[in-house]
DNA sequence: ATGGTATTCAAGTACTTGCTTGAACACTAT
DNA sequence: ATAGTGTTCAAGCAAGTACTTGAATACCAT
C-alpha cells in the first residue's frame, strides 16, 4: 500500500500543521489575545513584549495555518482569529491542560490565591441580577476588547482606569468584574483593589468567549 | 507587573507543552492509533512504519504532556490514550484543519474519489436496521480494535479476511462497512471490493470516536 | 545464572525553529 | 518627490527536534 501511504502521510501533515501552529506559547499568546479583540502587528508586539518582526513571524505561521487572517487598514495591518473554531481549538487545549498537567492549576492557584473570589456564579441569574441593576457587571479589558464584545449589561472600565473611576462606583450593590477568562489576571486585580476598600465585589471566572460557548448572548457596539 | 508576567509565561508555556505534542504528523499518527485501541510500542512501530526507538521517543513525549499513559504487560509496555478529552483533541484539530485547509478535503478526494458512497447515513435509523438486521454493519478495523470498542450489533470483519469470508455475507441486505473514521481508508476498500462482486455496499464514514462523539452507544467485549 | 525479546536510553547528525538585526516594501502626509 | 511610520522579508546564529545506531535495562523462560 503505497499509494495509501502517501495519502495517509499528506494528511496527517496537514492535521501538524494546525498542530505546528499551536505550539509555541507566544502564538498561543497571540491567538488568545486575538479571540479577545482585533490588533495591528505593532499592539500585538507591545502586548506580548515581543520584536515587531518577530511577531509578525509567528503571525505568518499562524496564518498559514488559517488560524488568523489580515487586512490591511490604511498603514497598519489588522489580525484577527479567523473563525470561531479557532477559540475552540484554544479551549480544548486549554481544557486538556487543565484537566491533565497538575502544574497549571499549581501556577493558576499560586497567582490567584489569596483572592478567595471563586464562588460559583449561576451565568443566568447574574444576567437577571445585571438587567435589574441589581448587580454592576464590570468588563475590566482594554476598551477596545470591550467594544469587541462584552457581556449584556456589563459596563467598560478598563483596569487601568479603575483608581479615576471609584467614585462612581456603588457601595451599595454587588460589582461583579470579568476579563478575558479564566487564565487573565485583569479582574483578579481589580477586585483585589475593591475589596480592599470595602466594596462588594467578586470576579467572575468567565471571559466572552467561556461566556459565549456556554450559548449566552453577547453584545457589541453597534457603532462598529 | 514582572510577577504578572512570570504567571502568564508559565502558563502558556504549560498550554504549548500539549500543543508540542501535538505538532508532529507522526504523533497524531499514534494518537489516532491509540483511540482505536490500546498497543505495544513494537505494534505501534509497525503500523506507522518507524523504527521502534523512535515510536518509543514519541510515546515519551506524548506521555509527558500526559496525552497517553503506559503500563508494563510483561514483557510489553502497552500504551493507550490516557482520556477521552485526548480524542476531543485530536478530532478538534482535525475539524478545523478540514474546514480552514482546502488540502485537506483535496487529498481526501483524490484518495477517496471514485468511490461515491458518501450518501448521508442517518445514524439512529442505522442503529435500528442492525438491530432487526435489517442492514448488516461490519466493522472491517483489525479484530483487536473491535474488540476495544465496536458500535451496536456490528459484526468483526477485519479486511485482510474480507476474501475469504466473502460467501458468508448476505447478497440480499444493504452492508455497511465502517473503519477508524472518515480519514481512515479501510472501509473504503472494503467497499469497493464489495461492489465489484454485486453486493449492496455503502461506507459509514463514522468511526468509534465519532459515533461516540455523537452520543451515540458503544459496545465493548464482556471478556476483555 | 543464561539467553531471548521488548523497550528505553545515550550519543551523534541533519534539519528545523525562534529570535535578532538591518534592509526592503507599502502606505500616508507634506 | 520626500520623509515618516508600520509591516514584512532575508540572512544568520543559537537552540531545539527528528531520526539513526548501538548499548543498556527490564522482564520472561529455561
Amino acid at each position: 500500500m503505497p499509494q495509501y501511504d502517501r495519502y495517509k502521510t499528506a494528511l496527517y501533515e496537514q492535521f501538524a500543521r494546525v498542530g505546528k501552529a499551536l505550539c509555541s506559547a507566544k502564538r498561543l499568546e497571540l491567538i488568545d489575545l486575538l479571540l479577545q479583540a482585533e490588533r495591528s502587528v505593532e499592539e500585538l508586539a507591545n502586548e506580548t513584549s515581543m520584536s515587531v518582526a518577530n511577531t509578525s513571524q509567528h503571525l505568518q505561521v499562524l496564518k498559514q495555518a488559517r488560524i488568523v487572517e489580515s487586512t490591511r487598514h490604511g498603514n497598519h495591518v489588522v489580525y484577527r482569529v479567523s473563525s470561531e473554531q479557532a477559540g475552540a481549538l484554544l479551549t480544548s487545549i486549554q481544557l486538556f491542560a487543565e484537566h491533565g498537567l497538575a502544574e497549571v492549576e499549581a501556577i493558576t492557584r499560586r497567582f490567584h490565591d489569596g483572592c478567595d473570589e471563586m464562588e460559583p456564579v449561576d451565568r443566568v441569574q447574574l444576567m437577571a441580577r445585571a438587567k435589574t441593576g441589581d448587580a454592576l457587571v464590570l468588563d475590566v479589558r482594554p476598551k477596545a476588547e470591550y467594544e469587541a464584545g462584552h457581556l449584556p449589561y456589563a459596563e467598560s472600565l478598563p483596569l487601568e482606569d479603575l483608581e479615576q473611576r471609584l467614585a462612581s462606583l456603588p457601595k451599595d450593590k454587588q460589582i461583579v468584574a470579568y476579563c478575558r477568562g479564566p487564565y487573565c489576571v485583569l479582574a483578579v486585580e481589580a477586585v483585589d483593589r475593591l475589596r480592599e476598600l470595602g466594596f462588594n465585589a467578586v470576579r467572575l471566572e468567565d471571559g466572552v468567549r467561556e461566556w459565549q460557548e456556554q450559548g449566552l448572548p453577547v453584545e457589541y457596539e453597534e457603532s462598529a
